[in-house]
RNA sequence: GCCGAUGUAGCUCAGGGGUAGAGUACUUCCUUGGUAAGGAAGAGGUCACGGGUUCAAAUCCCGUCAUCGGCUCCA
């Protein structure tokens, strides 16, 4: 006999060889019937797995993210046996679960799988569902997997073998599929009741551009028909708040085949937001201690050669801009820093001086990849609020800290309370990606991660992640369909004053070297708009509508009236727009709704007579008559102490 | 850059080898209307661009460009 307990604590005694479901079927049968797999011992288990010894199990179902991810891990072997049912003689990659469904890698060999044949292969799947074939798990040995698969000619799961140890390789068979993979599974296939095939995409073997590039399917799987239902809905309504959707309805900006792909051109409505947001900063970053610089949008080529970009970027960028003068050579700036450490370079500086904050928004232009562009969060030309600390290097956890304080006090002022703060670590195994010596890079990743672990951040470190010259602490936020981007982002950096020679003098008389912190609390103000705009699906807080206020007369008899209603929210440096059209009021209420307006002062006869207005608020409707300091009462609420800073 | 898809009016989209369609926005006129779309008329397109097939191409084929979903990349 063997003990199981239960996270009730609950101790049940059962003969060795029961599996998590036999434990399911002696607490209920319903229960039984829900059961994807288990967690026993703190390991994910097939539910049908016998167990031997005394354990903690815990059963998993659908409610549980692990239950989820085996579902969908089997989903993606279900999707490779309908694959091979229909176009035999295919090979595999791997087909793992993810956030949100699974996918599998497939070499068509030479057939051009399109999304036309998606649905085709989801019938087939769901074919085989019905057939309720048991995922059955048996462990092989390294000789008997590579016969196995020799013979089957899959040279992808060869490779994967490779790199297996002998006695720890599983095979799991579904029907005709037999896979190499470590498990676990659900019972069967009959618990997949509802698919969709979402895409295609390319994915190169391994993640690596050298590989061939497998035709990777994507798709979502659920237990019942009308959860598949409910998740497409929620796509389609996260599409709603795409922001280059909300970014064309909105006016806020708009691209240009003329001027050229990644190029944003920011409409009137757009450039006011994000002129509100430059001005939010500068007068976050003055009380911080930072000083504005501004410098050119070009730098000789020797600059970038000194930074040491040239060299890492110079071939996949925008080529140097020559002038008449034989051999003179200037880039576009894609980055500030190398500017600011000449600005630094202006005159000696004296250990009193530090630390010296530079901060400028400074549009840089970087030519990033046809593919990799993305409305604004993916763009060749954007505009960083960009800032380089120079310290000592005993002060540098400190200005770390209050940079973190800074990125944070951003965050929460615009309502951003779900992103991920990650530590973005140099790949230990690719050393040829980095420069400078690494004893200092060990030590400024131990620096952020101190910094970061002080002020009570939750992290996640990445490695492979950082910059080429240093380690970064970046804040990863989410888009509306779940995409992660990088907005925020501190970076220690002890290569550039190297390569730029910066000096300080120290107390003891001597030259010492500075440490560099860069910094970008939005990152760019592109992305960040980006996220804004997809974060409130398009109504922003009301410091930074680009219209405010729509007043709207009932008929032209009180267009006298309104306009001076409006102009008195001019003087008071409210925005809007006085909306003097020859339509109806239920009209103007319409379209100033659908511009998402946060307020509407209706005006006509009453007010008129009465010198009020009656306002509406976008979204919550008729809030009733008042006077125009009534009314700029409740606008002051709104908008909160950031409208009322004077920037 | 790579794989897959898309490109028709300012916008959202239908159509499809034989003179280009809707809704909306726009212009003009009527209407002076009280909290989410008043009515009528008009104007608006080299069907992304360049080739090819055909008596005839927006439609079929090839190429280019851009966009979308991914991959790779992201100073």
């Amino acid at each position: 006999m063997i003990k199981i307990t239960l996270p009730d604590g609950s101790i049940k005694e059962f003969e060795a060889g029961v599996s998590s479901l036999d434990v399911a079927l002696t607490i209920s049968e319903g229960l039984a019937r829900n059961v994807l797999a288990a967690e026993v011992d703190g390991g994910v288990w097939d539910a049908n797995r016998p167990i031997h010894k005394d354990v903690s199990l815990k059963l998993l179902t659908w409610n549980d993210d692990l239950g989820k991810n085996t579902f969908w891990h089997s989903s993606a072997h279900l999707l490779a046996e309908a694959l091979e049912g229909l176009y035999p003689g295919i090979k595999f990659g791997i087909g793992p679960p993810i956030e949100n469904g699974f996918y599998y890698d497939v070499d068509f060999g030479g057939h051009a799988f399109g999304e036309e044949d998606l649905k085709k292969v989801e019938d087939k799947m769901l074919d085989l569902a019905r057939e309720k074939n048991s995922f059955d798990r048996k462990e092989v040995s390294k000789k008997e997997a590579v016969d196995y698969f020799t013979r089957k000619g899959d040279e992808y799961k060869l490779e994967l073998i490779k790199d297996l140890e002998d006695g720890s390789i599983t095979f799991y068979t579904q029907g005709s599929f037999v896979d190499l993979c470590r498990g676990p599974h659900i019972p069967d296939t009959g618990f997949i009741k509802a698919v969709k095939l979402l895409n295609v995409a390319g994915a190169y073997w391994r993640g690596d551009e050298k590989n061939k590039q497998l035709t990777r399917i994507y798709g979502v799987s659920f237990p019942k028909q009308k959860e598949l239902k409910e998740h497409l809905e929620l796509l389609e309504e996260a599409k709603k708040r795409d922001h280059r959707k909300l970014g064309k309805e909105l006016e806020l900006f708009a691209f240009s085949e003329k001027v050229g792909m990644g190029l944003p051109l920011w409409l009137p409505k757009g450039a006011l937001l994000r002129e509100r947001l430059e001005q939010f900063m500068r007068k976050a970053q003055v009380k911080a201690g930072y000083q504005p610089v501004v410098t050119p949008h070009i730098g000789q080529k020797q600059l970038y050669i000194t930074s040491g970009h040239y060299d890492k970027y110079g071939e996949d960028s925008f080529q140097p801009i020559h002038t008449p003068h034989e051999g003179e050579e200037f880039l576009l700036k894609p980055m500030n820093c190398p500017h600011h450490c000449e600005i630094y370079k202006v005159k000696p500086r004296s250990y009193k001086d530090l630390p010296i904050r530079f901060a400028e928004f400074g549009t840089v232009y970087r030519y990033e990849q046809h593919g990799e562009l993305h409305g604004l969060t993916r763009v060749r030309g954007f505009t960083q609020d960009d800032a380089h600390i120079f310290c000592r290097p005993d002060q540098v956890k400190e200005e770390f800290t209050k940079v973190i304080d800074l990125v944070l006090y951003v965050f929460n002022s615009l309502g951003f309370n779900d992103y991920t703060a990650q530590v973005s670590l140099r790949d230990k195994d690719k050393p040829e990606k980095y420069i400078g010596d690494f004893n200092l890079w060990d030590r400024a990743e131990k620096e952020i991660q101190e910094a970061a672990d002080e002020k009570g951040l939750k992290t996640i470190s990445v490695s492979g992640e950082a910059a080429f010259y240093g380690p970064k602490l970046d804040f990863m936020v989410k888009d509306a369909l779940g995409r992660k981007w990088q907005l925020g982002t501190i970076q220690v950096d002890y290569q550039l004053p190297e390569r730029f020679e910066l000096e300080y003098i120290g107390s003891d008389n001597q030259r010492h070297r500075p440490v560099m912190i860069h910094r970008a609390p939005f990152g760019s103000l592109e992305r960040f708009v980006a996220v804004l705009i997809e974060h409130c699906g398009g109504n922003f807080p009301l410091w930074l509508s680009p219209d405010q206020v729509a007043v709207l007369p009932i008929s032209e008899k009180y267009l006298e009236y309104a306009q001076a209603v409006y102009s008195d929210l001019e003087s008071q440096d409210i925005r809007g727009f006085l909306d003097n059209r020859d339509e109806k009021i239920g009209r103007k209420i319409w379209d100033a709704e659908t511009k998402k307006v946060p307020y509407m002062l209706v005006v006509g006869e009453k007010e008129a007579d009465t010198r009020t207005v009656s306002v509406r608020k976008h979204g919550s409707g008729d809030l009733g008559s008042m006077d125009l300091d009534g009314f700029r009462k409740i606008f002051r609420e709104d908008a909160g102490e950031i409208e009322n800073f004077k920037g």
